[in-house]
DNA sequence: AATATACTGCAACGTTGTTGCATTAACAAA
DNA sequence: TTTGTTAATGCAACAACGTTGCAGTATATT
């Protein structure tokens, strides 16, 4: 289960998320990494450090999946109920810190939710 | 533009959301008419029906479309900013008719958004 | 240094959805 | 009813994102 050997691509992806407050997709990862990591590998270590509690996803705009940091969650738990906002304009996540009401939901047990907020980001915004 | 004109896929496919109350997949109405109509077909005519506000889509557990009647829509403005609950373990999909407060986002303009509830339905609730 | 096994890269595949194009069918007008 | 316009359809091929199997490599432990 989770990380377990420090190699190069967890260190690099580990750095990346580290350097970078935002959120990112696997497509962009493998994008910016292609010439270093094979996808499958940006793949699976992205899952194991997901599984660690490291990072959290969640799917954006067009059903891609997205990681991001997450604060104080582990391998035994996920409490990533925040919501998300993506610029449709020039693709950027960003993770917000506000939570969300949910819905009362009679005879349904809620495991996971999911909000994702879409319009302009505050640098597109003209 | 939207529908323009009433072919059989069209009366089909409308038939269906008619008849069952709830959100349907393309994936699911693909393999259900899979005899009698193309794939291609059936993906250009949601498409349509959603231009003209008949349907909304959004997306669902694995990123999959899925597509549900709208009320109160038209081709105009899309106000499908209902939640919607899906289950996880029998994969079914609801609308739900309460709406959500969005969280307050400074700078930044709200286009639309997307809140999926998962968990386990009335049915599939023990 | 030797060993066990987690991690990696590659190639091939799976699934969902899209595109181009030739054919067919819906609708309006004569 | 027949004709003509053009929207809708089916097919095949493609595109994108992600997954799987397997052989080889690197990490950590002894």
């Amino acid at each position: 289960m989770g990380v377990i050997r420090k190699t190069k691509t967890v260190e690099v992806l580990l750095n990346e998320f580290n350097k970078r407050a935002v959120a990112i997709s696997a497509k962009n990862l493998i994008k910016q990494f292609q010439t270093s990591f094979n996808k499958t590998t940006i793949y699976r270590v992205l899952d194991k450090l997901e599984e660690d509690g490291v990072l959290h996803s969640f799917l954006g705009k067009d059903g891609l999946k997205w990681y991001a940091k997450c604060k104080g969650c582990s391998a035994s738990e996920h409490n990533d109920l925040h919501p998300h906002f993506q610029c449709l304009n020039c693709g950027k996540v960003d993770c917000l810190s506000e939570s969300v009401k949910l819905p009362e939901i009679p005879n349904r047990k809620i495991k996971v939710s999911q909000l994702l907020i879409q319009g302009t980001c505050d640098t597109c915004y003209l």
